[in-house]
RNA sequence: CGGAGUGUAGCUCAGCCUGGCUAGAGCGCUUGGUUCGGGACCAAGAGGUCGCAGGUUCAAAUCCUGUCACUCCGACCA
C-alpha cells in the first residue's frame, strides 16, 4: 500500500476532548473519528487494525469449537418483556421511537443477545443429544450509556464478540467454562495484552462462575484488587481481605455521651471526640426498592424492609456484599426513615437499641472485633463512646448477621493468609465469562427433553468479549511519548517502507522494490511515498506505531542499504542490503505473529 | 439523572466581562519559490449562518431567555 493513495489523516494536536492516552493516540493517528458521543467512525487505520483483532477472536473461539452465527441488531421488543429486562435495564435499551403502535416500537437495538439466542435455543434445542453447544457472533451492541467517556472504552456502540453455551448438567458448563476461559488467555495473549484475570460478582449464581478479563490502566473504570504475591485477584465488588485478628483483649469501657454538635460525618467527628475513624462505627440505614410497576410480588405487603449495615469508620460499605448478606435488594433509606428508625438528625445514628426497630442488623466481621469504639448516639448532636459490640448491641440472634461486607481497601491482607498485600489497581474490562445457569431458559421457557424423557431448562453459560476496549487497551498499554507501539499480531500494518526523498530516484525505486517484495511474501506493507520533509515522516511513522520501519534514503544507500528499525527501539538501526531486509523483516513478522506465551496472570 | 463547564475556519484557541468599522491568530489546506535524515522558510490565497431560535438595542460573537450539542465529576453499567 502507498501512502500517498491511502487515508491516514495524521494530526500535529490534541483535540481537547480528550484525556485518555489512547484516545488522543487514536485521534492522533487518524485511528478513528468522533460523530457523536460515544459513536466512533473506524477510520482506514484504526479498522484495520480491529478487523485484526476481530479475525484472532474469531479464529481462537472457532478453534474452541464455539460455532458462528450471526444475529440481529434489531431485536424484538416481546423477547425482552419476556425475561423481564424491559424493565430492568432500564434506559440501556434503545428502542426505535414510533407511534403507539407502530412496528418500530416493537424493535430494540440490542444491547446484549441472551433473549435472542434463548429464543433460538428454545426453536431448535429439543434433546440432549444437542447438547453441548457453544454459539456465537461478533456483532455491532447498542446501549444507552447515561455517560461515553475515555475515546473508544466505553461507547454507546461498539463491536462485541458474544457467545452463548447450552447444556444439560452443571459439569458439562464447568467444562465449557474451562474452555472458554482457556480460549480467552489465547486471544488476549495473541493480542498482546497484559491482562489479568479477576474473580467477579456473579450475582445470583453464587460461587466461582464469574471471572472478568483486565488490563491494568489508570484510562480503566473498573478497580480490583491483586495480591502482591501474585496468587490473587478479583473485582472491588467481589474481593475479600483475610479474616480480621480476634478481638483485643481489653478492659471493656463503659459507654459515655458526647455532645457533638454539627458533627455527623466521621471527618468533622473524630477531632470533637479525640479518635480515629478506624476506631468508630458507621451505622447505615437500608431498606428495599419499592417493587418495580408490573411485578407480582409485592415483597412484604408493600412495606418496605429496613436493614442496619455497620461498618467500621474507615471502610466503605460493599452494596453486593450487603445485598448478599441481606438476601435482599437495598437502597440507602431516605432521611425521613433514618430518622424515624434512629430518633435523631442524619449523620448521628448508632447500633445501640436499633435491633427491636429494624428487620435486619447486618454487622461487617472488622466490627464485630471491634473494643470500646465511638458511634452515633441516636440523638441529634450527640455521639457515645465506648461502645462494645456483643453488649451494646447483638452479635447473635435471628435478626443479626455477621459478615464481610465492606469493600478492600489498599493494603489489606489478601485473603489466602500467606502475607500478602492486597493492592487496588483501576482497570479496563475487556472479556467476561459468565455461568448463567438457567435464568434466561427458564424465563423464556426453553426445554429440551434429558435421556430420561424428563423436560429441563436449558443450562447457559455466556462469554463476552470487547472487540474495541482490545483496541484502545493495547493503546493504552503500548504507547510513549510519539505514538503508539502496535503489537505485531494487531499492527494496522506489519511494516513501513520510508522513502526519504521522492526526488531521489535511486532511492524511491529501492523503496519501492522493498515494498514489492515484502508485499509478494505476503507481508503488510506501508510505503510512505509522500512528498515530505524526512521529519514530518518520522513523526508520522512514531505516532502510528506501525512495528517494523524501513528507512531508504541517500545516507543509507551510500552506506549500502537500508535501514531497518523496531518500533520499539526507535535507537537501534541495522543497515542491510534491500534484499536482505526484505528477508530479515519477513522472519520477524513470522515471529512477531505468533508470540510466546507471555502476560497473562490468573487467579485460578 | 444530579453538579460543573464549553460551543467562533478541518484542528487548537483569542475576542465576550465593559455591545460599535469588513471577526482574528497558529496549525492544516491551495499556488509559486527556496529548503530537504526528526513536525522548515518566504510570498500570495481559499476557508467562518460566531451551535440554533427568540428577545433587548440605532447597533449583538459580545447582554437576556429558551433550546440543542459536546466535555468533565458523580450516580448508573446484563
Amino acid at each position: 500500500m502507498h501512502w500517498r493513495n491511502y487515508f491516514i489523516p495524521t494530526t500535529k494536536e490534541t483535540p481537547k476532548d480528550a484525556t485518555a492516552a489512547s484516545h488522543i493516540l487514536m485521534l492522533r493517528a487518524g485511528l478513528v473519528r468522533q460523530q457523536a458521543a460515544g459513536v466512533y467512525t473506524y477510520l482506514p487505520l484504526g479498522y484495520r487494525a480491529l478487523r485484526k483483532v476481530e479475525a484472532i477472536v474469531r479464529e481462537e473461539m472457532d478453534r474452541a469449537g464455539a460455532i458462528e452465527l450471526h444475529m440481529p441488531a434489531l431485536t424484538p421488543w416481546g423477547l425482552w418483556v419476556e425475561t423481564g429486562r424491559s424493565q430492568t435495564m432500564g434506559d440501556t435499551l434503545l428502542r426505535i421511537a414510533g407511534p403507539e403502535g407502530d412496528w418500530r416500537s416493537s424493535l430494540v437495538l440490542g444491547p446484549t443477545h441472551e433473549e435472542v439466542i434463548t429464543e433460538i435455543a428454545r426453536a431448535y434445542l429439543k434433546s440432549y443429544k444437542q447438547l453441548p453447544v457453544n454459539l456465537y457472533q461478533i456483532q455491532h451492541k447498542f446501549r444507552g450509556e447515561a455517560r461515553p467517556k475515555s475515546g473508544v472504552l466505553r461507547t454507546r456502540e461498539f463491536l462485541m464478540k458474544d457467545a452463548y453455551s447450552f447444556h444439560e448438567d452443571k459439569a458439562s458448563l464447568d467444562k465449557e467454562y474451562d474452555n472458554m476461559y482457556a480460549a480467552y488467555c489465547r486471544i488476549f495473549t495473541r493480542c498482546g495484552l497484559p491482562y489479568l484475570a479477576v474473580e467477579a460478582e456473579s450475582g445470583a449464581m453464587g460461587g466461582d462462575s464469574s471471572h472478568e478479563f483486565m488490563v491494568l490502566t489508570d484510562a480503566g473504570e473498573d478497580r480490583v484488587a491483586i495480591s502482591d504475591k501474585g496468587n490473587y485477584a478479583a473485582n472491588l465488588e467481589r474481593a475479600a481481605a483475610a479474616p480480621p485478628a480476634p478481638a483485643p483483649d481489653v478492659p471493656l469501657a463503659t459507654t459515655k455521651l458526647v455532645h457533638t454538635p454539627n458533627a455527623g460525618r466521621i471527618d468533622e467527628v473524630c477531632p470533637v471526640l479525640g479518635t480515629q475513624p478506624r476506631d468508630m462505627i458507621k451505622t447505615l440505614i437500608f431498606a428495599t426498592q419499592p417493587p418495580l410497576a408490573g411485578s407480582t410480588s409485592a415483597a412484604e405487603g408493600g412495606r418496605a424492609m429496613r436493614v442496619v449495615a455497620l461498618v467500621r469508620g474507615d471502610h466503605e460499605l460493599n452494596e453486593h456484599k450487603l445485598h448478599r448478606a441481606a438476601g435482599v435488594v437495598l437502597e440507602l433509606a431516605d432521611p425521613a426513615t433514618i430518622e424515624e428508625v434512629t430518633g435523631a438528625a442524619v449523620g448521628f445514628a448508632g447500633p445501640q437499641g436499633l435491633i427491636d426497630k429494624v428487620d435486619k442488623l447486618v454487622i461487617d466481621r472488622d466490627v464485630a472485633v471491634m473494643r470500646n469504639a465511638a458511634t452515633g448516639a441516636n440523638k441529634t448532636d450527640y455521639h457515645v463512646m465506648g461502645v462494645n459490640p456483643g453488649r451494646d448491641f447483638p452479635l447473635s440472634g435471628d435478626k443479626v448477621v455477621v459478615a464481610d461486607i465492606r469493600c478492600v481497601t489498599d493494603g489489606d491482607p489478601a485473603p489466602a493468609g500467606d502475607g500478602g498485600r492486597l493492592l487496588l489497581r483501576t482497570a479496563i474490562e475487556i472479556g467476561h465469562v459468565f455461568k448463567l445457569g438457567t435464568k434466561y431458559s427458564s424465563a423464556m421457557e426453553a426445554w429440551y427433553l434429558d435421556a430420561h424423557g424428563k423436560t429441563q431448562p436449558l443450562i447457559m453459560g455466556c462469554y463476552g468479549i470487547g472487540l474495541n476496549r482490545i483496541m484502545a487497551a493495547a493503546v493504552e498499554a503500548h504507547h510513549d511519548d510519539a505514538g503508539i507501539i502496535w503489537p505485531m499480531s494487531i499492527a494496522p500494518f506489519q511494516v513501513l517502507v520510508i522513502a526519504l526523498d521522492p526526488r531521489d530516484e535511486q532511492a524511491m525505486r529501492v523503496a519501492g522494490d522493498v515494498h514489492d517484495q515484502l508485499a509478494a511474501a505476503g507481508v503488510e506493507v506501508l510505503l510512505d511515498d509522500r512528498d515530505e520533509r524526512a521529519g514530518f515522516k518520522f513523526k508520522d511513522a512514531d505516532l502510528i506505531g506501525i512495528p517494523l520501519r524501513v528507512v531508504v534514503g541517500k545516507k543509507s544507500l551510500a552506506a549500502g542499504g537500508v535501514e531497518v528499525s523496531d518500533r520499539r527501539t526507535p535507537e537501534v538501526k541495522q543497515l542491510l542490503s534491500p534484499d536482505a531486509a526484505v528477508q530479515h523483516v519477513t522472519q520477524r513478522v513470522r515471529e512477531g505473529e505468533a508470540p510466546a506465551e507471555r502476560g497473562g496472570r490468573s487467579s485460578r
